[in-house]
DNA sequence: ATAACAATACAGGCTTGCCTGTTTGTAAGT
DNA sequence: ACTTACAAACAGGCAAGCCTGTATTGTTAT
């Protein structure tokens, strides 16, 4: 047993509160939100249950913090993402497999889980519509410098790049269905030429923003990473 | 109270579970499905839990025949839109309202209420995937027919109407947590628009197969009717 | 400095309510 | 008569919230 080393108060609240985050996104990935249980996600995090009831008020303010934190770390990834890009000239076909990537490898697989419980929990809704409505605008926020970089109209290409996640919101669900590799492929590759063609429609000079027809087909297959 | 008219037991059969069958696509749209219980479905039904147990063998039993009855429902109402729409020219804006009633008016809050369900649970999802796997096919087999009327190319027209119910999941599932109509008129316009493009390089005749730009945003504002 | 006190962090048992599958009993059809 | 359809009570399990008890850290008065 090693010597505790004396934390503060706010290092060990942060460190039990950061360890109940993971552990139930974790869960919420893993074992969906029916099955996940505060005393499961308390074990899973290495506290007791008190420790639990003690940091939260209940298993949906877990749920909503947690929920939270993750979609905080996702804009944060995603904006180093673009921000790397920025220098290297990156077109459409890099942006659409890593949110692919993202969205498959968990992430909406988690909103997928809490989504029918906002949907009939007033209480849980109204807690979960300012966190996502932050999360939202963060993205906005990204698609804006990502038309500010590649000469793109602010307008369309906000739709258009909010239109790519809902793409891939639905075909996320309906993979749980349909485990067709091929269809999911074809389907990113059709988009990807669509935003080939927003890209290039840009008054931008005449570089060229992607692959326009050798590398297709080669979206990366669905992994599933753990979410942070 | 009225006589009873002497049902056989085939009848009395299947008015129960077609009764069943109705409650439990309600309930589950209205309550989501860690709320359904099967003495709600029962009640619903205007049946005994008795009579529940002896038509279905579990909850899981009632949900997936449940939701096969649903979708061939869905399909067969699909065919009857098509089939309408042969004799009339219309074109891609038709459609695209049509599935996104379809869609945001019950069809997807359902199946966002199992699929996590289907996700974490594999004996369920076994009895699932033939259920989905022929409901995709018939959707194909409808595509097939419209890319025929239109004279579209059989694949393209494939991917992109897939991808259109794609996208319509991603907005159904983002409109949980997003209540901003707007938001939804101005995707379904551009995808709309993106349609438009490519049925308009159908080598048929040159034929306008819809407003190209005057009737825009008027996209019918998710009705919430219910499901059969 | 340090002892007394206060506040916070954590631990774990208990209770209550609910839901599923089961079983036993009754009525309707063949 | 006998099978099928329905009815309702029962039993077992599970999970959330509550509550009481303990340990660790922070504060203040001497």
């Amino acid at each position: 047993m090693p010597q505790r080393p004396r934390r503060s108060q706010d290092e060990r609240s942060d460190e039990t509160r950061t360890a109940l985050h993971r552990a139930t996104i974790r869960l919420l990935l893993d074992r969906g939100y029916s099955r996940f249980t505060t005393a499961d996600a308390a074990a899973a995090a290495g506290v007791s249950r008190g420790a639990l009831t003690h940091h939260f008020a209940s298993k949906e303010d877990l749920v909503v913090r947690s929920v939270a934190q993750d979609l905080a770390g996702v804009t944060e990834g995603l904006r180093v993402f673009l921000a790397e890009g920025r220098g290297r000239r990156r077109g459409p076909d890099e942006l659409v497999d890593h949110l692919w990537a993202l969205m498959a490898g968990g992430l909406f697989y988690v909103t997928m889980e809490y989504l029918p419980e906002a949907r009939h929990n007033a209480p849980f809704r109204e807690r979960l519509l300012p966190v996502v409505r932050d999360f939202h605008a963060a993205l906005d926020a990204l698609w804006c410098s990502v038309s500010d970089a590649h000469d793109l109209d602010p307008a369309e290409a906000q739709v258009t790049l909010n239109a790519t996640l809902c793409l891939m919101r639905g075909m996320v669900a309906q993979s749980v269905l349909k485990p067709d590799e091929s269809y999911f492929a074809a389907m990113l590759d059709h988009w990807k030429a669509h935003l080939r063609a927003l890209f290039a429609r840009s008054a931008g000079a005449g570089d060229i923003p992607g692959p326009s027809h050798a590398g297709r087909h080669h979206s990366p297959p669905v992994p599933n990473p753990e979410v942070p």
